[in-house]
DNA sequence: CGTTAGTTTGACGCGATTCAACCTTCGTGG
DNA sequence: CCACGAAGGTTGAATCGCGTCAAACTAACG
């Protein structure tokens, strides 16, 4: 919820600045520049949809503030959330076609949306070759993040799916320096959690319980905490490399991020 | 296995080639300067590893003929395949970093690869938008399929989840015109396609069967059939969009594809 | 003709879903 | 200030989908 305040010098950038800077090097020229393609706000409050499954869009879409999310139901009636969006986190970031969207984006809290045309996004990358750099890596972390999910829906049991969940959204928050060494703010519900999952509410929750009688998670109160980050990575097979990268607040620039397609 | 007979004017260019054509138009030259990317040539029996996780990698690869897969065990010792490769796919399209590997991705059948300099294809991006574009909504598309897992795995029931599968390859096959209107040759095993649909050997055999005798399926010897394609889509929540798009062989150029991030 | 990879079958048990309450917290209006 | 309802969380019991174990069967190949 609150902006966490900033001990260091750059306390005033947006989280997407944040994001970006943390995997490439900007040049205050070039943050002057990012940031003033985030003119065009929108302010959303929990549920109201960004982007509905079946409707053209015409721009791409920047988080500024609060979390959303992408979704489908099933013909079952069973909702799928694909992915999670962040501050600092783009939506449909390729903007070379006509886009007819084949799921739904809506906000999980209150949102800050910056609306981007698409002519600027080519303008970043035919002027500003390390900012693209910085948009490509991004989409490349976007797979990879979806790649993990894959692995844990389909090879990881309840516990470890949901604690999988829970440290890659705090490595996510700590690259944007919107967590601590061990805890953030968490505004998913357990429903919210299941649907991610593919888990039932129901067992979500004794889940939950579980992880928390093990001392593995402190949660409540829309905040989550780990007492012990190294039993927990290790309990849930979460990726040393993701976390190493995902931690380090600055690391080898330009040079970074990991294969995709 | 054996590569169909064109009946048209085209079959002479690569599977790549077939792909790209099929969602933007290119011009004689722009498909010479492609195809002559494709030099550098390698061949792979099954099994072999194309990238190895954890190594890094200094090329992008373009699958020319065969299926290959990206996967990954978990300590538990279950193996998530994570992706399907079929030809005229990319692996690693993303060239402006240093990449370590976090899967692995190695042949299902007997693969031609080509791999690509990552000048190339930042030569690609400067010089040929057309074809950037293709490359563009590849990486759409790919992030697309990845979603659509993510649906099946985590909110469809076995059988759906295997057919849903099969109509995915299927139309990925007829794209690249290596498919027939109701049937294609499947190299997978049942051990493999349990390992994609995060279910156990067993229980995919007996939904395979259950399949069968529904008659949505025809499955053996290498090759699968549906005889009632529209039973077959209805019955899995294939999403109808996404078939249209595949199933166009030359739908309106240079304005399509999806939103993704 | 033996060996191996892939498929099939049955029995058993666990993990996850479903149904059905009940509880807690919080915001809203009387 | 309390009453109420809505949203989220918790709990227990019954059920079922899917995983595991174990074994047999089939086809391809040397």
């Amino acid at each position: 919820m609150e902006m966490r305040m900033m001990t260091e010098g750059e306390a005033m950038h947006s989280a997407a600045v944040r994001r970006l800077s943390s995997t490439v090097l900007l040049t205050t020229e070039e943050i002057e520049f990012f940031e003033g393609l985030q003119n065009n706000r929108a302010q959303l409050k929990p549920d109201e949809k960004i982007i509905a499954d079946g409707e053209e869009f015409t721009a791409s879409f920047l988080i500024r503030k609060g979390w959303a999310m992408r979704w489908h139901v099933t013909p079952l009636g069973r909702r799928q959330i694909i992915k999670i969006y962040l501050p600092g986190d783009f939506i449909g970031l390729h903007v070379n076609f006509r886009r007819s969207a084949v799921h739904n984006v809506s906000a999980l809290t209150n949102v800050e949306l910056a609306a981007i045309e698409p002519t600027r996004i080519l303008d970043i990358y035919r002027n500003y070759p390390i900012l693209a750099a910085g948009l490509d890596w991004s989409a490349v972390r976007s797979f990879n993040i979806i790649s993990e999910h894959n692995i844990s829906l389909g090879a990881r049991p309840a516990r470890q799916r949901i604690l999988h969940l829970f440290l890659e959204l705090w490595c996510r928050m700590l690259l944007i320096e919107e967590a601590d060494d061990d805890s953030f703010d968490f505004p998913l519900t357990q429903s919210q959690i299941a649907d991610i999952c593919g888990l039932s509410l129901v067992h979500t929750n004794k889940s939950i319980q579980h992880l928390r009688r093990s001392g593995l998670i402190v949660f409540g109160k829309g905040r989550l905490q780990f007492p012990d980050i190294d039993a927990a990575v290790e309990f849930c097979d979460f990726d040393a490399r993701f976390l190493g990268e995902f931690r380090t607040k600055r690391p080898p620039h330009a040079v970074l991020a990991s294969g995709t397609d």
